[in-house]
DNA sequence: AACACAATTGCGAATTGTTCGCAAGTGTTA
DNA sequence: TAACACTTGCGAACAATTCGCAATTGTGTT
């Protein structure tokens, strides 16, 4: 959480209330979440804020965006990770990442997004 | 293209005007694309059943979908496939995709989507 | 501690994206 | 070619996202 304060800070950004907000309910939601379902949280800030807030976390590669079914997730991207998804109940699992897609040739500055879906065995029955 | 509809049959569907138009637009644009663009392309076909169309496209799993920067993009799913996308100017290159997801134990029916971003050599100077 | 200034916010309105309800039209199967 | 369910087009409704701007706030400087 600290870590990503100064990760912001060091991008140029001012440590604001509302930008406090929006990281530390990311923080503290275990799973990817929706802007809706964020800004339920913390109904303090505007929402227009908790657009732009997500923008330039996201600009700054400090969030991934992932889009399941019709739901736009968003999730702290600290620690390398995706998720795998049950699209009939939501249950997901976190998959730790250990990807290295470095080695293409006209690209730098490479980021990957993973998304996984699927039906849990619960809902496979 | 002939596979593709008979893809959509087999899953029920009815072959209609507006379906082959999506599919066709789809199989001829070489990349992914919006639903904007790709309805500037099929105007004859009204903007809610283009909508509809990808969204029966996308529980069918013949299209996939991605998030680029703000853009929602739609691309055919025949061969399995990934992009790797630049942030800056859009160039893109394909990429193959031999990647095998299948052994999470607690799912079933699995697929996965990747989407790769970075800046092309062109663009980085 | 107060200042100054640019960055950021909140607000409401505007814009854009997506879905809905329903009457009319069309593919498929017999 | 008749019948029926599935689809479409249309416009309105609904939802998501951005915009413009005045007011506020963080931060570096005195």
């Amino acid at each position: 959480m600290e870590k990503l304060k100064k990760q912001l800070v060091k991008a140029g950004y001012k440590m604001t209330a509302p930008r406090i907000a929006v990281l530390e309910e990311l923080s503290v939601s275990r799973h990817p979440i929706s802007v809706r379902n964020l800004h339920k949280k913390i109904k303090a800030v505007n929402r227009a804020s908790v657009y732009r807030t997500l923008n330039l976390l996201e600009e700054s590669h400090l969030v991934n965006v992932e889009v399941i079914g019709k739901e736009k997730l968003y999730c702290l991207a600290n620690v390398p990770h995706h998720h795998i998804i049950c699209k009939q109940c939501g249950y997901m699992e976190e998959i730790k990442c250990n990807h290295n897609f470095g080695y293409f040739k006209n690209f730098s500055n490479i980021h990957h997004q993973l998304t996984l879906t699927g039906v849990c065995n619960k809902c496979a029955k």
